[in-house]
DNA sequence: GTCTATAGTGTGATAGAC
DNA sequence: GTCTATCACACTATAGAC
């Protein structure tokens, strides 16, 4: 027999409330189970198992945020903003008291060694997203160095997602300042 | 009773071995045990606990990096090489087979939600030297503009750590790039 | 006197039966 | 949805080896 709509919802709600937030292996399924007023029999009917829910999660997240950049890409004003626009998202996008302590695809990613494919699957997909917009969105302001203005910027995100493991507040306003100097200077990129 | 220096090194080196490239909680006490030939006793006598074994592993290898980083500035043969040798290190000090699978440091913080504070100490310290030294390496080069440029550098070293976590593999380069961008064009972090 | 070997305890997890 | 079997893990306690 089929499962609610709803029943999929709270779980991928609790899901994203809890294991993102205090850690995959640091939450026990109960937790989940009970933020999410839901039996062990349901979960394991809907997805198998923790990892098919956290790879269900993920790809859950994996739409929001696509949806939030496209939404913040659609507000930017020209080339250069739009580029830029993914900085604005990563702040916004953790808004809320129940969002990811620092990035639910690297965490996963740190906490699996050797990930389940359903799991690398989801992960290999945000990366390869990440890659891929980001060139072309590159591509209108830096032409044919767009792939690798591109990698930097992965790495500039990645690089403000770590800083919140970090003691002291990250500044967002770093990765944007530094991300302006690569757009405006990608010379020093080749 | 005292505890052989001989002990704790095998301690410390399978809790280097283990720990950081399989993970704290995914590695089970057991086999720490196993891989440096040491009965439990030993171990909760010299330590007291996992996360005490955990702590004194990351502070050697702070003890480590900071060597080798040293190093590496004292090869340099003026001060932007200087302000850059650290992603030289970056590379290097991973080699070996049995390497943390991307930072021991930045893992661990992902893994403890709220670390215990023997752990959030020991985090604190690699943090703090990190920005410290960067501040001190970037004064000579840009002045005034020092600590922004060593936040920023922070940031692209934590970057490319994170990017280790990411399919494909990181391009070292990338990160050296960007610094190298950052360190001549300071002005745009204003 | 420093450690090993081993057995054992308590806890809390995943998973599945009812 | 409750209830329970199974198991893995952190940690302890003891007895004796070198």
């Amino acid at each position: 027999m089929p499962i609610r709509d709803s029943t999929r919802l709270r779980l991928l709600d609790a899901a994203d409330e809890l294991l993102f937030t205090r850690g995959v292996s640091a939450t026990p399924v109960d937790r989940v189970l009970e933020r999410a007023g839901v039996s062990p029999a349901t979960l394991y009917r809907a997805y198998g198992s923790k990892e098919g829910l956290v790879a269900a999660a993920l790809d859950r997240r994996h739409q929001e945020w696509l949806a939030a950049w496209d939404e913040a890409i659609a507000r930017a004003p020209d080339d250069r903003a739009r580029l830029l626009a993914v900085f604005d998202v990563l702040e916004d996008f953790r808004m809320g008291p129940e969002r990811a302590r620092w990035c639910a695809f690297l965490g996963t990613a740190a906490e699996y060694a050797d990930p389940p494919p359903v799991l690398a699957a989801a992960l290999r997909q945000e990366s390869a997203s990440m890659r891929q917009r980001l060139t072309e969105l590159a591509s209108p302001v830096v032409g044919a160095r767009a792939p690798a203005l591109a990698e930097a910027l992965t790495l500039v995100v990645s690089g403000q997602l770590a800083m919140r493991l970090r003691d002291g507040r990250a500044r967002p306003a770093v990765a944007r300042a530094v991300a302006e100097a690569l757009v405006d200077h990608p010379e020093a990129l080749a």
